[in-house]
RNA sequence: GAGAAGCUAGCUCAGUCGGUAGAGCAACUCCCUUUUAAGGAGUGGGUCCCGGGUUCGAUUCCCGGGCUUCUCACCA
C-alpha cells in the first residue's frame, strides 16, 4: 500500500526543495503569536472601522493558510487560527529571498508564522503587509478546499464518513464544526461552575467496576491480569457516589463518560457523557427545580437566551416547565386511563394489553403490568413531548432505586425531564432503606430470570452501605451528550462527540484474507 | 440484528440503455503587486469500494463481501 497521489508527490518535492535551500519546515517554535482575533481589534477596531495609521507598529502571528490569491510577484493570502482569519499581503519588495521562496512554494493547508505591518487595502480589507514568513509545518496531505462568500459555503467536505473517522480534517475546514466543540466545552465549564457556585464537589469513582450496576443495560468487560478477575467499565457512577453520601459528603456531582455495550444511533453512543448530582437532605422536588435552574441557567450562560431552534422548533427553556405525571400523561395522550389500577394490588397484566391493543400497540413478549404501560408511554407520549416537559411518579417496577410515594404500591418518586421528545435526565428521591434495597434487588432478579433481558444487578455491598445509614437524598443524572446535541441544534450525536466510535477501517485485508 | 440508499479525480458531483469516464474547485506551467468564490492562457490527474460470475468485452448486469448513512429493532 501507499501509492501516493499525484498531489501529495508534488507537496513532498516543494518539502525536498524547501530542506535544500537550507529552511527547516518543521521549525522547534514560532515565539509571541498574537491571536488573529485580538490582534484584529487591537489594530482595525473591535468595529473593523479602524484604519492603522501608515507607521503602525508590525505584529506577529500564525495560522493555517487557507486561501491563496496568487498575483504574481505578491499574494494575496488567509490564514486562519482558533481566534480568526485574516488576510495577509505578501510580495518580494518586503519578503527576504528565502521567505519569498516560502510563498512562491506554499500551499493551502501549511502552517505559516508572518510578521507584518496592519493596513487596509483600496476595497478596505484589514489586511497585514508581511515583512516575514516563516514555514511552521508543511502540509503534505492536501485539505479540501473550501471557498466562503456572503456566509455561502462552496464545496465544503460533507462526506460524512470522512467527518467522523477524520475529525482533525472537519475542524480544520468546516468553522460550525469548530464552534460546536467550543459551546460543548462552555456548556460544560458553566456547568461545573454552576454547581461549584452551590456548594457541590465533584468526584471521581471508578470506570472499572467488578458488579456494573446502577442502571440497567449491557457492560463492556475487560480483564484484570494481575488480580485475575473480569471487570466490567461501568454503565453509571449512581452507587458509588450513593456510597459518598453514606461517608457524609452532602453535595457531589461526577461529570464523566459512562459505557453501555449496546447499538449505535444518532442518539447512542457506546461511550457518552453524564452528569450525576446527589444531594443528601433533599428529594425529587429539589431535583425538578435544579433540573430547571441548570437548563435555564446553562442556555442563558453559553447562548444568551432561552430559547433555541431546533430543526424546525423553538424550544423555550424558561421556567417554569409543564410538570405532568407518568399516568396522567398517558391519559392525555392516548384516552387510556391506568391510574384506576393503582389500587388494586396485581394489576391485571391482560387487561393492560387488552387496552394497549385497543390503540394499536401489541404487547409481545411483554411479561408484566407494568411492561405495558411503559410500552404505552415510550410509544405514545415520549415522542409528543416537544417543550420541556418533567413526567413525574414513575412505576416502581422499573426504578429498582427510587423511594416509593408514601402510601403508594406502585409508584415511586422519580421524574424525567423531556425536551424534543428526548429524555434528557432521570431523577429520584433515593431509596435508602437497605432493606427495601434489598427487596428490589430481588426482585430485578427474578425479573431476570423469568426473560427480563435487561436488568439491575444486584450490589450487595451497596446494600451494606445503606444499612450504614444514608440521609434521604435526590439524585439527578443528565445525559450531556442530547443536551449538547440540543443547544447546537443538532440531530445526530456522533456531532456533539469529537471522535464517535466507527468501526476501525480495514485497509486491505480482503486481499490478504482472500490469499490464504 | 433487519431493511433501504450510497460508494466515480484531493473536494463537491455528473455519466456510461455493457465498448475502461466528465465538470467546477484544488493541483501543475505561464502572465499579473491591492485581490477576496480574484482573473487570463495552457497541462496533467482515475484499480469508477473489493472479490467472483455472465460476456468477445464489466465502472455499468448478477452473486458475495466491505464501509457509511438513514429507518426499524435493541437501548436510561
Amino acid at each position: 500500500m501507499g501509492a501516493l497521489t499525484e498531489l501529495e508527490e508534488q507537496r513532498l518535492h516543494k518539502l525536498a526543495a524547501i530542506q535544500q535551500k537550507g529552511i527547516d519546515p518543521y521549525p522547534v517554535r514560532f515565539s509571541n503569536k498574537e491571536d488573529i482575533l485580538p490582534l484584529k481589534v487591537r489594530s482595525f477596531g473591535a468595529e473593523d472601522d479602524k484604519t492603522p495609521p501608515e507607521d503602525a507598529p508590525p505584529v506577529k502571528t500564525a495560522g493555517r493558510v487557507v486561501a491563496i490569491r496568487d498575483m504574481g510577484k505578491a499574494q494575496f493570502l488567509q490564514i486562519q487560527d482558533q481566534t480568526g482569519r485574516v488576510q495577509i499581503y505578501a510580495g518580494n519588495k518586503t519578503l527576504g529571498e528565502d521567505d519569498y521562496f516560502i510563498l512562491k512554494n506554499l500551499d493551502l493547508g501549511d502552517i505559516i508564522g508572518i510578521e507584518g505591518r496592519p493596513f487596509r487595502t483600496k476595497t478596505g480589507e484589514a489586511t497585514l503587509h508581511a515583512n516575514t514568513l516563516t514555514l511552521l509545518a508543511k502540509n503534505l496531505s492536501p485539505l479540501p478546499v473550501v471557498k466562503e462568500k456572503d456566509g455561502e459555503t462552496f464545496d465544503g467536505i460533507s462526506d460524512i464518513e470522512l467527518r467522523y473517522r477524520q475529525r482533525y480534517i472537519d475542524l480544520a475546514v468546516n468553522s460550525d464544526a469548530r464552534e460546536t466543540f467550543v459551546l460543548r466545552s462552555k456548556i460544560i465549564r458553566a456547568l461545573r461552575d454552576f454547581l461549584h457556585a452551590r456548594g457541590f464537589m465533584e468526584v471521581e469513582t471508578p470506570m472499572m467496576q467488578a458488579i456494573a450496576s446502577g442502571a440497567a443495560a449491557r457492560p463492556f468487560v475487560t480483564h484484570h491480569n494481575a488480580l485475575g478477575i473480569e471487570l466490567f467499565l461501568r454503565i453509571a457512577p449512581e452507587l458509588y457516589l450513593k456510597r459518598l453520601i453514606v461517608g457524609g459528603y452532602e453535595k457531589v456531582f461526577e461529570l464523566n463518560r459512562n459505557f453501555r455495550n449496546e447499538g449505535i444511533s444518532t442518539k447512542h453512543n457506546p461511550e457518552f457523557t453524564m452528569i450525576e448530582i446527589y444531594q443528601a437532605y433533599a428529594d425529587y422536588n429539589a431535583m425538578m427545580e435544579l433540573t430547571e435552574e441548570i437548563f435555564e441557567h446553562l442556555a442563558q450562560k453559553t447562548l444568551g437566551t432561552t430559547s433555541l431552534p431546533y430543526g424546525d422548533k423553538e424550544i423555550s427553556l424558561a421556567r417554569p416547565w409543564k410538570r405532568v405525571t407518568y399516568l396522567d400523561s398517558i391519559r392525555e395522550k392516548t384516552g387510556l386511563d391506568f391510574n384506576r389500577f393503582l389500587g388494586d394490588e396485581n394489576p391485571s397484566f391482560d387487561e393492560a394489553k387488552t387496552m394497549a391493543q385497543s390503540i394499536g400497540l401489541k404487547a409481545e413478549g411483554l411479561h408484566t403490568f407494568w411492561e405495558v404501560v411503559d410500552l404505552v408511554f415510550s410509544e405514545k407520549v415520549e415522542p409528543t413531548l416537544v417543550q420541556p416537559t418533567i413526567v413525574m411518579h414513575f412505576p416502581k417496577a422499573i426504578s429498582p432505586l427510587a423511594k416509593s410515594i408514601p402510601g403508594n404500591p406502585h409508584l415511586v418518586e422519580r421524574f424525567e425531564p423531556y425536551i424534543t421528545g428526548r429524555e434528557m435526565g432521570n431523577a429520584f428521591s433515593e431509596l435508602n432503606d437497605p432493606h427495601e434495597q434489598e427487596l428490589r434487588f430481588n426482585e430485578q432478579a427474578s425479573q431476570k430470570e423469568s426473560g427480563a433481558e435487561e436488568t439491575m444487578p444486584t450490589d450487595d455491598d451497596f446494600v451494606t452501605a445503606l444499612k450504614v445509614g444514608m440521609p434521604p437524598t435526590g439524585g439527578l443524572g443528565i445525559g450531556i451528550d442530547r443536551l449538547v446535541m440540543l443547544f447546537a441544534n443538532k440531530s445526530s450525536i456522533k456531532d456533539v462527540i469529537l471522535f464517535p466510535l466507527l468501526r476501525p477501517p480495514r485497509h486491505d485485508t480482503h486481499k490478504e484474507t482472500n490469499a490464504e
